[in-house]
DNA sequence: AAACTGTACAACCGCCGGGTG
DNA sequence: TCACCCGGCGGTTGTACAGTT
């Protein structure tokens, strides 16, 4: 909200308030945004919405550009790999929703909010406990979480028969360690994440889904492309039949001036072929295992382990199949 | 076919911290 | 030191669309 100063300035502000447009944006508008940052870069949002002839706040402006109209913002289902990082990095660091999407390339903070609070919680809803609950986050890292690894792995395999076609030029990121992988057990290693992962750094991993969305600068911007249409839901945690991993497909690395970020071309991204595998880089803060379970609160009858009749998420209507593994876990702990 | 409901996601809001004059 | 501005963050709301009744 703009700080209101006294008197004239008051006067001023609100006039022009009463003139700045909210909602959705148009065509326009964005194009509008697009060129202006394309020539003169981002930043300084609250003039710049005034330069661009924006009739909207800097915040506004701003949040436009980065949740939407960046070129390297992605679209589409939330991936295994990325479902896993998400429970995983909220597992470690909660609702810092813009440190997780650091290690989600080209996923916004808002993104990756709205996929928590529209998937996660509801079904913590449907099995009547909370998000925050140590119930909760004992199914996620002990049943959810090592089964969409496993779903991961599956598609992994399938993967390794198709050929896949590098680009001429091959720039490598190569993972600083290689964690274990082995089922549903992975090892942790926050430096290592940060390096495969940190869109902040010149080393941006995006993936090519990315390049559909490119449009630099106004040329080839075509309002199709920002579709708000909804997408397809990918609410299954694994249920899908999904396309084998993004993040362990190919990668899009830009090289040389990673300057140009604000003037985006498709010549910037260079294919990258099979750097490095999820499973190789994916980690576990809390250490898959090794932390206490509260079985003494989780009773067979409880609501907790009935069936939520969700039928919408196979990977979450296994929550029968779920709670029997719940319970041989606690068994055997 | 219409009404209703649920879902996904874009956008807004309020707050906070850092930078600056 | 203070006031102001700006950018960033997390929480919340609004709305379009899909699915269901």
């Amino acid at each position: 909200m703009e700080v209101k100063g006294s008197n004239s300035n008051t006067i001023i502000q609100s006039e022009e308030e009463m003139d700045l447009r909210r909602g959705p944006w148009t065509v326009d508008e964005d194009l509008a945004l697009i060129n202006y940052i394309a020539n003169h870069g981002e930043g300084r949002w609250n003039s710049l919405a005034r330069s661009a002839g924006l009739k909207r706040t800097g915040k506004s402006c701003r949040l436009r550009w980065l949740n939407y109209l960046r070129p390297d913002v992605r679209r589409g289902n939330i991936t295994l790999e990325e479902q896993l990082l998400i429970l995983e990095l909220h597992g470690r660091w909660g609702n810092r929703w813009s440190k997780i999407a650091q290690y989600l390339p080209g996923r916004t903070d808002n993104e990756i909010k709205n996929y928590w609070r529209t998937r996660v919680q509801k079904h913590a809803k449907q099995l009547k406990c909370d998000v925050n609950s140590k119930q909760f986050k004992d199914a996620m890292r002990y049943l959810w979480m090592p089964r969409l690894v496993e779903r991961i792995q599956a598609a992994a395999a399938a993967a390794t028969t198709d050929t896949v076609t590098a680009a001429a030029t091959v720039t490598t990121v190569t993972p600083t360690t290689i964690a274990n992988s082995n089922n549903t057990r992975y090892s942790y290693d926050d430096n290592n994440l940060n390096n495969n992962f940190d869109v902040h750094s010149g080393n941006m991993v995006v993936t090519p889904t990315i390049m559909n969305n490119n449009f630099g600068g106004s040329q080839s911007y075509t309002p199709e492309n920002s579709s708000t249409g909804t997408v397809a839901s990918s609410d299954s945690f694994g249920a899908q039949v999904s396309p084998i991993s993004d993040l362990t497909q190919d990668y899009y690395v830009p090289v040389g001036n990673n300057n140009n970020k604000n003037n985006p071309n498709p010549d910037y991204y260079q294919q990258a072929h099979d750097q490095l595998g999820f499973l190789d880089c994916i980690t576990s803060p809390s250490g898959l295992y090794t932390q206490e379970m509260d079985f003494q609160s989780m009773e067979p009858n409880t609501p907790w382990i009935q069936n939520d009749g969700d039928t919408s998420s196979s990977f979450w209507n296994v929550n029968v199949e779920n709670m029997l593994l719940f319970q041989q876990l606690g068994d055997t702990m």
